[in-house]
This record gives C-alpha cells, sequence and structure tokens, in this order.
DNA sequence: CTCATGTATCCGAATTGGCGAATATAAGGC
DNA sequence: GCCTTATATTCGCCAATTCGGATACATGAG
C-alpha cells in the first residue's frame, strides 16, 4: 500500500486518493462522524478533556456503548487519551477537528429542509 | 421544531446545535458522505457537470442505483441538478463542499494506519 | 488478599443502509 | 402513435452497525 501518490501532476488537487482503497477509507472516515451519540461526544471533547465515566454521565448511554464510540473516534483520530491510573481521559487536540464540524454545520444548516427530509439516508432522523 | 437556536449567548460557538435533533441532522449530513460510491460521485461532479448516464460509466454501478446516490447527495444540499430536456445535469457549485472534503482528506490521511484497523467501523473496509 | 471503581470487550437481537433487478415516468426521433 | 433513450422509484435480500446487558481486565483502597 502506497500512500504517497501525491506525484500525479493534476493542475487541481484530486481532492480524494485516486486509488480505491483511499476512497474506502475516506468514507469509513466520514462513517465515523455519522453517528449522533459519536458527534456528540465529539462536541463534548471539543474544549477540554473529559474522562469515560463523565461521558456515561452526559450521553445518557450504557458504559460500554460509550466506551465503543470513544475508541472509534481516537482510532480515526478525532479523539486523544490520556491514560492515568485508572481513568481514561478523552479530548480532541487536532483543531482542524473543529473546522470540519464547523463547515459541515454551516453546509447542512442552509439545507435543514431538504436534508430532514431525504429518506434515501434513515428513515426517521 | 424550532431551527434558530442561534440565540445561546456561548462565548465560544457550540459548533453543533444544541438541540437533539440538530445533532441527528449533521450526522444524517455525514452519514451522506460515508459511502464510497457518493465520495466517488462527488469528486466526479466536483468540477464539471455531468448526466446520470455519464455517471453510470464512471461508477460501474447500475443506473437506478446512481441515481438514487445522486438524488440523496442533491437532497443534502451537497449537489445540483440542471434539467435540459430528458438529461439531468448533476454538479457541485457550493465551494464548502471542496473544502469538506479536502479537509476530511488530510485529516484522514494524517492516520491511516489506525483508521485502517478501526474495526469498530466496518471490519472489511 | 479482597473489594470497589473505572474501562474495555463480547454477545445476540434489532435496525439501518446498499445492492441488483424490475418497473414506472418522461422526452425525443421516426 | 410507437419505439428508443434518459432518469427515477420500488422491492426483496443481505451486509453493516447499533444497542443493552453481561463479562473480562486493570488499578487503587482498606
Amino acid at each position: 500500500m502506497s500512500e504517497l501518490a501525491s506525484e500525479t501532476p493534476q493542475p487541481q488537487a484530486t481532492l480524494l486518493p485516486t486509488e480505491v482503497g483511499g476512497v474506502e477509507l475516506v468514507a469509513k472516515f466520514f462513517r465515523a462522524l455519522g453517528d449522533p451519540a459519536r458527534l456528540r461526544l465529539l462536541e463534548f471533547l471539543l474544549h477540554e478533556e473529559h474522562t469515560v465515566t463523565e461521558c456515561v454521565a452526559h450521553l445518557g448511554l450504557s458504559q460500554g456503548r460509550v466506551s465503543t464510540h470513544l475508541g472509534c473516534l481516537a482510532d480515526c483520530g478525532y479523539v486523544q487519551v490520556r491514560r492515568a491510573g485508572r481513568f481514561a481521559h478523552y479530548r480532541v487536540t487536532d483543531p482542524r477537528v473543529g473546522e470540519l464540524v464547523m463547515l459541515a454545520r454551516s453546509l447542512a444548516a442552509d439545507n435543514t429542509c431538504a436534508l430532514a427530509a431525504c429518506l434515501r439516508i434513515d428513515h426517521s432522523a
């Protein structure tokens, strides 16, 4: 798996990796943000560190579920963990994460109606 | 469903709508980009207009499927349609879409390994 | 050592979402 | 009017994802 793929001398950036595997990865990356619980978690961890237990209280989901969601966000690079004793402190460190969410939010805000009406994704959200 | 929610006088922007419904919508919005076919479609339509048939040839999926994907992207506001006779020309017009994808791509690129290894989302991508 | 606390992982059940195939709708050529 | 082309919609099936609950693992306290 060569991960350079940046040698393509295209005038305008390709924006997406040309290789098939790359697109799969980016899609996976977006899917991580496609869940309300993880999105809420991300917002919660955007400005300050929180332990798993605090996140559980904040979300109202089971501890196991929250732990899995946090692990998923960590795997994708959205949040970082700091282990101290038996505690795990999670937090967003990369500023691009905030930008990404903000950008998406501004785009979504301009299409609330159509988006809400789109039955092609989730008939109930 | 009040869609203002912008009166909250928080010092630093909330980044995500405070109301539950809003988070659901943004998640849905992200989910639209969580599919390789739609992502590839978006790249294809980023710089120039294309008809459904052209998209079908480009993706290699069935016509019906591609049409549905395009409709989904249109509902979410990622692409616009221009109808001419029996043809439907799709294209990305909002520059923020390109920014969003580019931002995600740069973030994903910095975590390729962990992302690929994340089994919490799709064991096979 | 034993127990309580904090976190991570595993399990079956239920839901969601994408696919192919068939079909419906619409417009243009003859 | 009839047929071809272009696009959209519907349906059954299967893979992916989420959930609650149970359980395993790790760390400190007593």
